[in-house]
DNA sequence: CCCTAAATTGTGTGCGCTAACAATTTTCTC
DNA sequence: GAGAAAATTGTTAGCGCACACAATTTAGGG
């Protein structure tokens, strides 16, 4: 059987309270009390009772992370940057997965205290704000990248931005004939409409008319829906200049399929991704994107979860994480 | 303030018991005081504790995940698979980065209960048999992959023998300077000395003399130092006619290297990972890869997970998982 | 040295839940 | 329809911890 506060405060002679106040450092400790207590907690291997502190506390200390396909190098990425901050904050973190379910997202956002966490990280997909009474007390949330509607709390880079950037990069040198890949076939994501919104923003400013052809839809954002959307499209279309992907997982997906094609990049068309994944950098060619720094999203994210968790009332926060365009070679020349 | 089942109890016209047999289910209860107990959970937007619930039953629900690199592709399809699998079976899942930190890896196994925990899957890399006490208890902890001694329950593919296959695959339309990329330099991490074993009993059958120069050791197994290993390789050596990376990572990492310097895949060499994961399947050229199915390396460690929780006593389990060598683009020829 | 104030430690309680046990109601048997 | 068994519901208690509060010890001032 485990020891407890109990265990240890009778073998160190000592009250609970005692080995509670030794625990917690707020109460002032004799210094040979606290070594008393210290090495009866050593001795009997102490470990303290998480569900019970937790209970007593209304607090586990653990936090939610809940993204949308966990398979992907960005949330694998984003999953390391978020445990190790949270980590150095003396946090734990338990992920979830959504699968882009509207009634997921909705079900994690209002009923998180259910899961044993005292806040929620969630990148939502297709989080609508009619799925949330705004009246009712949500469990301190942050929301990772786009959203419709100002829910709550929210870190975010400027997709909207960032997507008229990388255009107007890819059309630079003389490129007219730019292709979008990620835009969504039904429901739209937040994040489709304002890279969508971005890319059109870009070629409205060059004087490119728009059209429509050039909008590759694709509704899973990973390398296989990707490749196969592109592959389609290639099937029934002529080569674009530029491909702009709204994913480096979709990129990469794409840049195989333009290889099994033959179709060289950068020289027969350029190709540009978003996230600036590990895997992108390493891509062939190495993919031009939208790089951001995401140990500062997951520093900010859980800056404002502690916030919102010492403080439910204060106003909402937004906060904005630079980006940069980062050109590879895929779009080079 | 949240309601707690008195409150349900009380607007049910019930005793608090009755409102945990509803939820539990294991205790009868009668159809029509069922139906007003769910309704005033349901009006009352009841959510249960699970603080109180984990320290009354002594069990959390949750299991732990730790892996070295949560930034990997492996890392995040293994995750993803494992939380899939074990919210079919209603345990949340606490994510922890190992970093290969023995020391790290050591107190997650040893104090597993202090975080909330009641199991633990754990993907060793230094784990040293003798950081454990093979006599003290261990919380309910699962292995994924190689280990130098039998500590626990484990779940894994038979590194050596796919590494063989692998190498024999390679070596079969004539190639006999084969390389592996992977092999550390100082403390050597079980999987590592399974793959080099399995590369080199292969060489040896094929009566390939052993050759030291063909083995390129890289520390950390990211695409990044596999590609900087390989670069100054192939400053100092000619060029080998495979290239047998331990993980798909690495081939990543070496395929964008070998591209750089114009050295074509599979013409000039072949290349081949383990692993077989997403961004191999798309990579240029699509990755020759060890596969196996991460699904069931996730349903048998929840299995001998569960198993061990509900008796500490039986004896170690050790399940192997079947691989397959899959040959694509990047060995073809 | 005594008295007061400050520093330190002890006592009691309840967080929300569910298990053992007890009490009650319903159902069945003859 | 009485008695007993079965089905259902209620009562009590405590999981381990940390808070409010009380009691004790120590330090400081005259």
């Amino acid at each position: 059987m485990r020891a407890t506060v109990k265990d240890v405060a009778r073998r160190a002679g000592v009250s609970p309270k005692t080995v509670s106040n030794v625990m917690n450092g707020i109460v002032p400790v004799s210094a040979p009390t606290r070594l008393r207590v210290e090495q009866a907690m050593a001795e009997l291997d102490y470990v303290p009772n998480l569900s019970a502190r937790g209970l007593r506390n209304g607090r586990s200390g653990v936090i939610g992370l809940a993204l949308p396909d966990l398979a992907t190098p960005f949330s694998a990425e984003i999953s390391q940057s978020i445990v190790e901050v949270a980590h150095e904050q003396g946090w734990s973190v338990q992920i979830e997965e959504t699968g882009s379910d509207p009634h997921r997202e909705q079900e994690l956002m209002t009923r998180a205290r259910a899961n044993l966490i005292d806040g929620l990280i969630l990148n939502p997909v297709v989080l609508k704000e009619s799925a949330v009474q705004v009246g009712v007390a949500l469990p301190p949330v942050v929301l990772l990248g786009e959203v419709t509607q100002q829910l709550a709390d929210r870190v975010f880079v400027d997709s909207f931005a960032a997507a008229r950037d990388m255009t107007l990069a890819l059309a630079r040198p003389g490129r007219r004939r730019i292709a979008a890949l990620g835009v969504n076939r039904g429901r739209q994501s937040a994040t489709a409409l304002q890279r969508a919104g971005g890319y059109e923003a870009a070629l409205q400013e060059l004087g490119i008319a728009k059209d429509e052809s050039l909008l590759i839809s694709c509704d899973s954002w990973t390398p296989a829906s990707a490749a196969e959307a592109l592959g389609e499209y290639l099937d029934a279309h002529p080569l674009p200049e530029a491909l702009f992907c709204f994913t480096d997982s979709m990129a990469i997906g794409a840049l195989n399929t333009l290889w099994k094609r033959g179709v060289r990049v950068p020289e027969d068309i350029a190709v540009a991704g978003f996230d600036d994944v590990i895997d992108g950098r390493f891509a062939v060619p190495s993919l031009t994107t939208v790089s951001f720094d995401k140990r500062a999203i997951a520093t900010e994210a859980l800056r404002l979860l502690t916030e919102r968790m010492s403080d439910r009332s204060h106003a909402q926060q937004l906060v904005e994480i630079e980006y940069r365009i980062v050109e590879r070679d895929s779009s080079r020349g």
